[in-house]
DNA sequence: GTCGGTGCAAATGCTTTGCATTGAT
DNA sequence: ATCAATGCAAAGCATTTGCACCGAC
């Protein structure tokens, strides 16, 4: 697979410039405080590696032996997304998904509307196509999210209901 | 504008296939009744022909005189998504917001990260990708969700903030 | 030493539900 | 006539907030 292929493959861990410090800045840049709790629970996130919500993070950081209450975590998930680190992602759930999303490429969704499966891919074309779209309005494209609803090839062949 | 255009001007009112035959089917087939309330609640989202939330679904109701309980309108929403005939859209906010889906291409929102303003638009080019991207991967297209974070020209002359 | 941060528990607000009554087929 | 639908009010549940104490800079 090639960076040009419509699809490709995850890599399974990108290593990125630290993420810590990006948030650090953006905290010291509005007067914010980089304390043990919000870099314990930007560590969970980035130990989970892909979509998450405000609950698992909280069981996630359990298991780590890290007690930040469920506040803190939420003021930390709200913060984290001003900071531009994660963006909320995932349609038709009660409770909000989030995904780690600075300095990577947008990751989208695919759910199987028998199975429930889903699949995560990128699209360089999508985002080729997102940004003609903007330019063409004028605008300056910042991120974007994409879900497609379809059957899998499991659902297709009836295994499931 | 053509078909082809990546970006089409959408119709003003796009005049569909009774719309509430196909709900009444769908209610049929689940042995479920179309009661007056359902069917003036589907007239409501029919009438505002774009994006709307459960509460303002309400206010349309009133406005015309169709009496139909918060509850029953919540019920009807849930309902009408099971039949495929409207969908969830539009991330980051605490309301669900739905569209009319039924019969039409999915339409996209582009969102200004400075003024908040929120564009509607359709991409032909973007529906062919989406099918380019199942065929690959054997999956069966059925819908999907598009939406784009950018700065409007607005944001960008920093008229607001 | 100072503010801002944290944790707890209570509050909020959208959405769902139980139950007695009403109504579509 | 029957069985599901409605309306109301109460319950649920994810998320936010007020406040007293605590800790990073």
């Amino acid at each position: 697979m090639t960076p040009t292929d419509p699809i490709s493959a995850l890599p399974k861990a990108q290593s990125m410039a630290p993420l810590c410090s990006v948030f650090r800045r953006y905290l010291k840049s509005q007067g914010l405080k980089y304390t043990t709790e919000r870099a314990d629970v930007l560590d969970a996130i980035i130990a989970r590696d892909g979509l998450f919500e405000a609950e698992e993070l909280l069981l996630e950081l359990r298991k780590r032996g890290q007690r930040v209450s469920k506040a803190t975590t939420y003021r930390t998930i709200n913060l984290l997304q001003n900071a531009g680190i994660i963006v909320q992602a995932l349609f038709d759930s009660k409770q909000s998904h989030y995904q780690l999303i600075y300095g990577k490429e947008p990751r989208d969704h695919m759910v199987c509307m028998k199975t429930g499966r889903l699949v995560e891919f990128q699209s360089a074309e999508l985002t080729a196509l997102r940004n003609r779209i903007c330019k063409e309005l004028g605008w300056l494209p910042v991120g974007h999210r994409f879900q497609i609803y379809a059957v899998s090839p499991e659902g297709q062949a009836g295994k499931i209901r």
